[in-house]
DNA sequence: CACTATTCTTGACCCGCATCAAGGAGGGTT
DNA sequence: AACCCTCCTTGATGCGGGTCAAGAATAGTG
């Protein structure tokens, strides 16, 4: 019930994806924008829906994924604050491919296609960086798409505990992002072999697993696991 | 030896990318782009080499597919005249992430990074059709991300089959557009798998393969098709 | 705190597809 | 025609990881 308007301009400026943009440009964005309150397990939208806009997460957690039959899904994506999601199927007619879903209460801005393409047509050099996050998000897919037709499962957990890892050498601790399941799925994996690999890992001395909490004695040596 | 100027123009404008730009844009273009012909098996590009620029295919056939150990590899797409491909690299710092080979002897025009950003500058409308273009790209990755998780390989096979089918409900003949090896590992399968499945929807009467030439008797059968 | 509901683990089993290993079948070339 | 080369097919075997089923651990909830 409170005015958040003021948040919502300062929110949006510190986006990663609207972070150069200038105050009039910003205003614009504010115009178009809503928010939306997804409790934990609501979904934003569904496979098939249409898309009028793009969303930034402020606070808490989402995930994309898609649903197959008998109703197990595969998790595409795992987003938190600061990461937007829905701007590629915005520029083409075609309904979102995916759903969304939160994995815990959150709080996300919607921007209107409208507003976006407003500032496109504003701001020239801001259709430069919406072309770089768009790539940045297809360099992403190409490789799930290597890592799921040329890896093995274990390959997959390893390279995505590293993925944590910031240049770092020696030891390194850190909590996982969601459930175990969720992390399955978002790996091509089912929880049962997501299980047993952790444990492999834990036997050889790799890592260390205390329920989400993973600790890496030695970054390198993981580093150099492959079978 | 001919000068192929005069072409150059009118294939670049014929590009879908190009086909809604401007005389004066088309010629910005055209000062930047320059002719490549490999021959077949020759390399356009190596996984880690820098982009300049991007390619498109005017006549040929090259292949995207990142190499794995050893020397196998996985084919990510197989581009015939009209198609692009290296656009989404140039927005970012990093390299290519896969590598390019010709298919056959091909000819190819490659636009140079400087050349398409300023026509992104003088045309802002331009801006968005490349958006829409890596949003398609983008669209067709998130495809192949499902059908490699949640569908067998004969599902992605017969997913294959009909992609050629342009909304036609009757009988379908064509032609396979590359070597079965290329086309089975573009679907994630061994040219071994492939053969296999191919001869069993043969004999489910689903299609007739004849070398590279396949013959769908009843589109909607084949749609239906799914162990 | 008991009580239920998830989430996670562990074991037994199985199946899709890769791998390994030989052949066919064209298709140029000389 | 005989040769070779690449592409494709076919069979035998094995492994990664999925599936099914049952507990264990953890987290909510009244």
């Amino acid at each position: 019930m409170p005015n958040h308007k003021l948040d919502v301009s300062e929110i949006l400026a510190n986006l990663p994806l609207f972070r150069q943009l200038g105050r009039d440009d910003i205003a614009l964005l504010v115009q178009g924008s809503r928010e939306i309150r997804p409790q934990k397990g609501e979904f934003i939208f569904q496979k098939g829906d249409p898309s009028h806009g793009f969303y930034a997460v402020v606070h808490g957690q989402i995930k994309l994924a898609f649903p197959s039959l008998q109703g197990a899904e595969k998790v595409v994506a795992i987003l938190g604050p600061g990461q937007s999601f829905g701007e590629a199927v915005m520029f083409m007619e075609k309904p979102y491919p995916v759903f969304a879903q939160a994995l815990a209460d959150s709080l996300l801005l919607h921007i209107s296609k409208q507003a976006l393409f407003a500032a496109i047509e504003h701001d020239n050099s801001f259709a430069r960086k919406m072309l770089a996050g768009l790539s940045i998000r297809l360099h992403g897919l190409i490789h799930d798409v290597e890592a799921y037709s040329l890896r093995s499962g274990a390959q997959r957990l390893v390279g995505y505990l590293l993925q944590n890892e910031n240049g770092k050498d020696g030891a390194l601790k850190f909590e996982l992002p969601a459930s175990k399941q969720v992390i399955a799925s978002r790996l091509n994996l089912t929880p049962e072999t997501f299980s047993r690999i952790l444990h492999q890992l834990a036997e050889a001395g790799l890592i260390q697993v205390d329920g989400r909490s993973i600790t890496i004695p030695d970054v390198e040596a993981l580093r150099q696991y492959e079978p």
